[in-house]
DNA sequence: GAGTGGTCTAGACCACCAA
DNA sequence: TGGTGGTCTAGACCACTCA
């Protein structure tokens, strides 16, 4: 039942739906791609106005939680589609020009949380992880050196093998396999000097100058569930950022 | 007048009251810091409901043009408050503690547009412009060299006098001294090494690794009106940066 | 208490899409 | 043609601020 009474702490009728949207997400009542139901629909089951429940799916859409699409209806937003794919990815090319991506993976192993994965991640210390090291080649030339973390427990069963049946997309195989979508992240950039292994993986001198990329992934409730290191070369692409 | 017809490219309403809006904002008729007239009165202004001219506002305020305060009023925003001076600034400390920040002016010269800084700020080749460099500390240790190069044209009088005047805040100078206001930025992030000049100035090893931010400002009408490079000591900051 | 922004409603109509 | 999201209205009422 919704609250419409004059409570202790205010909270307008549309945050409500808000969460009760929200829920509806997270118990995979409507899962990534599918169709929401319509306003009218939810209004009625609500019982609110057409316009209490728009403004609860804005502020969702807002976040890309949920795509509206005229004519057709709001649907479940996902990593899957292409050109949603790369959401994340923030680094382009210097000219521009369109680029090929490919990807390399060097290990996936296991793994245990030392104190400081554990706590960016809320796990206990000694928790068992999955490592992924890998590299990302743009139009042929290798760019990235990635270093991916997440927990062991809610990805059972992350492999190399299923991390190349996916070709690499690890948001999308997230999704599709574990039912965990990426809502949110993090990232914190400094300037770093590459490392003999670094510099090796990437043909590069040893100190050249790297950006160095740190992420954290956080799905529905804020609850963190990745992390990832991209050390990157930015002779010919850069970090886009924009400000408001 | 308002065109509420079928015009052969649908323009909504709000978004019509959004660039008049706009316009009065360009025009001077509402000054940074000032409030603007109510929604009630806009309304009636323009000849629309009350919810039409709300979402334009939604709108503006959601790009950070104007800044709604409940019970008071809808305000132009300004960069000349407190907390809100360093709004463009993604760089924090590691340790996540408070920072004094203090600027040393380096140089303030006159100088000619090539062609590079002409295509970026929409000038021709040769143009007149304004160039500053500057070291800004962080809690005692110098941490960025800023190189910062506006036209000459609408910052006449811009000198080294007057930045100190107003201790270093270029923004908030723009704005009190030329009546220019910065509504957005766009920032191209790379790794670097340091040059020999920088390297002295921040007191560093040659060919130490530095996060460099090249930043293009604009004003309204997406006009670009200043380009600056940043070279930062990573050591114990970093670039913030949030994904949705 | 007067004035401001913020919420909520009910209903009309428009633009877009697919069958 | 019917369903979906998108716009717009008029009006009621609530929450916040300040004199």
């Amino acid at each position: 039942m919704i609250d419409k009474s004059n409570s202790p702490s205010y909270r307008p009728l549309y945050d409500q739906i808000k969460v009760l949207l929200t829920q509806s997400l997270i118990g995979g009542e409507w899962r990534p791609g599918d169709m929401i139901p319509s306003e009218i629909d939810l209004a009625s089951r609500f019982k609110v106005s057409q316009g209490t429940v728009r403004k609860a799916i804005d502020s969702l859409a807002g976040e890309n939680i949920l795509i509206r699409r005229q004519g057709k209806g709001t649907f479940v937003a996902t990593h899957n589609e292409e050109g949603i794919k790369l959401r994340f990815l923030r680094l382009t090319s210097a000219s521009g020009q369109k680029e090929v991506l490919q990807n390399e993976l060097l290990t996936c192993s296991k793994a245990k949380a030392d104190i400081r994965i554990a706590k960016v991640l809320e796990l206990k210390a000694g928790a068992a992880l999955i490592e992924v090291k890998r590299l990302l080649t743009f139009s042929g030339r290798p760019l990235i050196y990635d270093h991916i973390i997440v927990p062991a427990a809610p990805f059972k069963g992350l492999n190399s093998t299923r991390i190349e049946e996916n070709n690499g997309s690890m948001y999308s195989m997230y999704e599709t396999e574990y039912g965990i979508r990426m809502i949110r992240a993090e990232e914190r950039l400094t300037a770093v000097a590459a490392t003999s292994a670094v510099a090796e993986a990437l043909n590069l001198k040893l100190g050249a100058p790297l950006l160095s990329i740190e992420r954290v992934s956080y799905t529905y409730g804020d609850k963190p569930m990745e992390w990832r290191l991209g050390l990157c070369l930015t002779d010919d692409h850069h970090y886009m950022s924009e400000l408001e």
